[in-house]
DNA sequence: TGACTAATAGTCATGACGACTATAAAGAAC
DNA sequence: GTTCTTTATAGTCGTCATGACTATTAGTCA
């Protein structure tokens, strides 16, 4: 950190890539915007932008958040979590020049339709599965997000951050089982839910029925609660030894 | 990402600060280079540089934690582990200019004294309890990276990155004391730890007298598995409820 | 030889969890 | 209406992991 000198060293461009998550007719889906120039022009990208001057990342990324989805509102309002992923620096990674991305996961409830806002030529939300190859190194920093999130669901209160502001525990399930891929079983899910204090905590006397058919839910509300003591483990992948 | 022109933003400088901790004598040491220069001259620092043009943030950080400890062989030698914390990018966290600093935690066995072959004035492996307020965020790269390490031994092996090639059981266990800050039980320590296949495996016949007294131990290596399942949870916290 | 120390072996009760069965409350089919 | 289907909720049972202990072994030190 010695031998300050603004222009001594060739100048690093700093971005934002956001990984924005939702859950979408029972599926993960992301929010992508198309590249309108060269490189990468017509491919999928994640949204993003430059960090300016006088902001921090954290900030930048809510701003672009705001500027792409059009949801200005949901930064404040409902339990949108915003994390910090890790950040891109390969040399190589956009051919133009030298660009350090600080890439950050971001968690909606339900997925209004975004009206690109910002510079996007059009950004949409696209299921998770059926991404083709991204622009630049986004495949990675997508594959990267679904891998943190998937951890945290194991230790921290985080899957409620996927639900609307109340829920019910069957909606609060399909959180696990659409972001780790696997079946998860009803009761033991409910037991261990309820059993977790401050993890979600039941609106009076409110229930919802789920679609029509079969008893109607009870509502709950996400608790105070951040971390999960003991966690709630995701299953172990099958075949692994003999 | 549009409009890319190589001047149109303000630079950024990037850096890289190292938080690297190791064990001594049963406490956890930090590596901290004595500022020679303003700002906080005279005050403690992470290591760190600027990350060069042709370099990504991981390159950067091996390089200097060759550079400040002058272990260039540690790299390859023994279990380091150097991870990416997170980038810390507060407009005001450096007084001079606009410095984005991606941040990583290393974690070294055995601690020879570094003798500052890079830019650092001084090197020193400091106690973690002991170190005053350290320049510029540093204090809270510190508080995180201690936070890391702490969370990733619940779920990975990597209590073995701090032990030396071969080590006790005993010596596996004061890694998580001492990082947790709290007591084991050591039947059931070791019993966790030999459940677990790949966290350490025996190396046949060699025992090591632990200072003299007691019964020798036998040692082990750091087996091939990464993670642990199910992960060894700390004790929680005391005092909590009513 | 006998304290002392530390590693290792083993026991026991509790708790968490997976697998499963049973019941309740709704709509749909007839 | 009655019955079937569907989904939520309640409860059971055995297993495994774990916390709290006790016992034994193998060394040093006095």
């Amino acid at each position: 950190m010695q031998g300050y000198d603004k222009y001594a060293h060739e100048p690093f461009a700093v971005t934002v890539d956001l990984a924005v998550l939702t859950l979408r007719e029972g599926a993960l889906h992301v929010l992508l915007v198309e590249r309108g120039q060269e490189p990468y022009a017509g491919k999928w990208a994640l949204p993003g932008g430059f960090v300016r001057p006088d902001e921090s990342a954290e900030t930048a990324a809510r701003r672009e958040l705001a500027e792409e989805t059009g949801l200005d509102d949901v930064s404040a309002a409902s339990g949108l979590h915003l994390e910090q992923l890790r950040t891109y620096s390969d040399p190589g990674r956009d051919p133009r020049m030298r660009v350090v991305s600080v890439a950050f996961a971001a968690l909606l409830p339900d997925a209004p339709e975004p009206h690109g806002g910002g510079d996007a030529a059009e950004a949409r939300w696209l299921p998770y599965d059926d991404t083709g190859p991204l622009a630049f190194d986004h495949d990675r920093i997508l594959a990267d997000a679904h891998d943190r999130v998937g951890a945290k669901l194991e230790y921290t209160c985080l899957a409620t951050s996927f639900c609307p502001p109340e829920f019910t525990l069957g909606e609060l399930q399909q959180v696990y089982e659409t972001v780790w891929g696997t079946g998860l079983d009803r009761p033991n899910f409910r037991r261990k839910v309820l059993a977790t204090p401050g993890f979600v905590e039941p609106v009076p006397g409110a229930a919802r029925l789920t679609g029509g058919r079969g008893k109607p839910a009870a509502l709950y509300r996400a608790g105070t609660a951040t971390a999960l003591h003991p966690p709630l483990l995701r299953p172990p992948r099958e075949g692994r030894s003999a």
